[in-house]
DNA sequence: AATCCGTGGGC
DNA sequence: TGCCCAAGGAT
């Protein structure tokens, strides 16, 4: 057992100082999540699958493990290996993504897989490697390279520039102190068990160094944490200050066939909610006065208001007013489809569109209820 | 280098 | 309610 470090204020602390207890934490603190190995396994010398640790890496940029987690198995259970993602249709891939949002991921992540199984069939073991492959960039090829194939890489995410930032007492602004920290974080990743030390300093993040009231009486690193010694860990990160959000709206349109298909259209390849379905609309940055939104229909049909939707993306907000109208079949515009309504749920459908599509047809989008399946009695 | 890119949950 | 935040990457 490593001895406990004695509380300091000013003296950096040395490496033995953190990876120590913190493993320590970690291993009697194990965390169940679905892309993990037990520690009894780790321990035996068994590696991660480096494919689940892949895939779940790119699902939990910039997303919460919970929401991972229902992703994660199901594409687990659709695509087990690199080599079947690889085989699947790039659309079927946008669909089982819906929902989870930034959806260039997806197709990166598509992309990385067609790449790996047409190469070696199997990941690079190594930071540099990994890092030449789309949506991989200096967080995931550190820590693929770390749990996946034990290199000592330096981890840093925003769980880890937190932790850092509050034991060292950074106060440069991030991201500006992001260089400043990888100095540090790099004297203290220990040789052994380098997957274990990043997965512990994000399970710290998550779990005791939170942004805001951190658990400092149940951190393992308490005497060494310089915020908590000399002031508020709470102060910590210094955050560049962000730009506002603009709000932006416009209309969307709901047309309903006679059995029920609404009619889509697929958006452009890249920028927002690029490559996923939508609902025809107008321009996002329309005026709305009066009946000057009809314009932007599809098509001339009797469209009648529905009612009216926001959302918040990264940068704007968007508040749509929605119409709908049922029309009869027709000549579609370029680029459209019909969807019937028993399979809108599994369409390629980010959330804004079903919240427009839902004001007009209520629950069009939610998948139907196990009741209403087949039941054993 | 600065901007663009989703979503849901916590408070 | 509005703001903050999350296992960031591409351009």
């Amino acid at each position: 057992m490593a001895p406990q470090a004695k509380p300091r204020k000013s003296a950096a602390t040395s490496s033995g100082d953190i990876a120590a207890p913190l493993l320590e934490w970690y291993d009697a603190n194990h965390r169940e999540l679905p892309w993990r190995i037990s520690p009894r396994q780790l321990a035996a010398g068994i590696r991660p699958d480096p494919y689940r640790v892949w895939l779940s890496e790119i699902m939990l940029q910039q997303t919460t493990v919970e929401a991972v987690k229902s992703y994660f198995r199901a594409f687990l259970e659709k695509w087990p290996d690199v080599k079947s993602l690889a085989a699947a249709e790039t659309d079927d891939v946008m669909k089982a993504w819906a929902g989870l949002g930034y959806y260039s991921r997806a197709r990166n992540l598509k992309a990385c897989a067609n790449l790996v199984a047409a190469g070696k069939g199997a990941f690079p073991d190594t930071e540099a490697g990994l890092r030449e492959l789309p949506g991989i960039g200096a967080y995931t090829a550190a820590a693929i390279a770390a749990i996946a194939f034990d290199r000592p890489a330096a981890v840093m995410d925003g769980n880890v520039e937190r932790v850092m930032s509050r034991l060292f007492e950074i106060s440069t602004p991030l991201p500006d102190a992001k260089p400043e920290i990888r100095t540090i974080l790099e004297t203290l990743v220990p040789p052994a068990r380098p997957g274990d030390f990043a997965q512990a300093m994000m399970d710290l993040g998550a779990t005791i160094c939170t942004p805001r009231r951190p658990r400092c009486m149940l951190c393992p690193l308490r005497d060494g944490c310089q915020a908590l010694a000399n002031g508020d860990p709470e102060l910590y990160p210094v955050k560049a200050p962000k730009t506002e959000k603009p709000a932006r709206r416009g209309a969307a349109f709901i047309a309903i066939r006679p059995d029920g298909a609404i009619l889509l259209r697929k958006r452009p390849e890249r920028g927002l909610l690029g490559g996923m379905s939508e609902v025809p609309t107008t321009a996002w940055n329309a005026r709305i006065d009066g009946d000057t939104t009809i314009a932007g229909a599809p098509f001339a049909a009797a469209w009648q208001r529905a009612g009216s939707i926001s959302h918040v993306f990264t940068h704007f907000s968007l508040d749509l007013d929605v119409y709908r109208a049922e029309v009869t079949d027709r000549t579609l515009p370029a680029g459209s489809f019909w969807a019937p309504v028993a399979t809108l749920h599994g369409e390629a459908l980010p959330t804004v569109m079903k919240k427009a599509i839902e004001a007009a047809i209520p629950d069009a989008t939610k998948k139907p209820f196990p009741h209403t399946a087949k039941r054993p009695s």
